[in-house]
DNA sequence: AATAACTTTCAATTTATTTTGAAAGTTTAA
DNA sequence: TTAAACTTTCAAAATAAATTGAAAGTTATT
């Protein structure tokens, strides 16, 4: 396989994966193509290479930028911004499950409480379906967290250890 | 709150943090009204309740079972089917990542394997980048991969047990 | 074997999401 | 302060995904 080839299965794979799981085709593209760049890349390069408009660029470049997940760069003697992704995996999906535990989990947990404080009679067969559900939910969601908030402390090193040592 | 009102609501948060991860709204909506329905259910409820099509109850149905979240029930006396699925959320979260696992790890592993075979010579940056990103991510989603199938041939409190004593 | 009860399929439609590109906005340099 | 270089915005267009509903398919009943 040529490097070419190989380039763009993994960028093409990456917006698949993406796609799966509720991100943008192109911003996981872009994400993507910064990761396996050894260099910063200006917007102009990031749309020559996708074959994206400039206002899809700019929009998922913002976007990685929300997420942490890139960072803005001055070249000296260069107008443009340049722009580089974080290259150690592990720190991308700590970086990720952060953001995503921000956006999505404390949301839910937030509504889950609420609805646990649903009104009626408590013999009523509904009712009480669904407040095991919620309750239930509630506890595995809290759990989810409090691992997933602790795992994100440790480095990739003490977390394979810890690994390791739990499940023998 | 009434009893109406957070049923209402659940469906709807269910419906969107699906739609968040990459599950089809209404996917997540017939999973939300099973999970809180303490009898099983026909199409023809399901369908009514949530004010969607036959077919759309009808392949979102069968694609629950598919993710073997729902399981189909035959009442004496009636001709046609039941569902009511799985309500313990802790096998309901080990059954999903289950399911992503063999969906989405496995095949990018394989991908992930491939992609280091790239030709090319080791001095070029560009090529250099190329392997580093890709060894990085395998070994990252190896470790994750290790973690979640050792994760969820625990039962829950063994988890919750283990997580204590990793981070304390 | 005919019919009724129910389930599945899928082309057409609708809805939601993504993308474009040109105009407006901003910053830098001369 | 002007103009060029660059970035951002956003309405319109394109694309992708979900949904409908009616017809075809299946299974059970008489």
């Amino acid at each position: 396989m040529k490097y070419n080839e190989a380039k763009d299965k993994f960028i093409q794979a990456w917006g698949t994966l993406g796609s799966n799981w509720g991100i943008s085709r192109s911003m996981a593209q872009v994400h993507a193509l910064l990761l396996i760049s050894p260099d910063s890349l200006s917007a102009e390069e990031i749309m020559e290479d996708l074959k994206i408009s400039r206002g899809n660029a700019n929009m998922n470049i913002r976007d990685l930028i929300d997420w942490g997940l890139v960072f803005k760069e001055q070249i000296p003697g260069e107008r443009k911004e340049f722009f580089y992704a974080e290259k150690d995996i592990w720190k991308v999906a700590k970086q990720i499950i952060k953001e995503r535990r921000k956006r999505e989990i404390e949301p839910v947990l937030g509504l889950l409480e609420d609805l646990k404080k649903v009104e009626g009679n408590k013999t009523d067969k509904k009712h009480k379906a669904f407040i095991d559900t919620v309750t239930n939910l509630e506890a595995v969601v809290d759990k989810a967290d409090f691992a997933l908030t602790r795992a994100i402390k440790l480095d990739e090193n003490a977390l394979v250890g810890v690994l390791f040592k739990l499940f023998k």
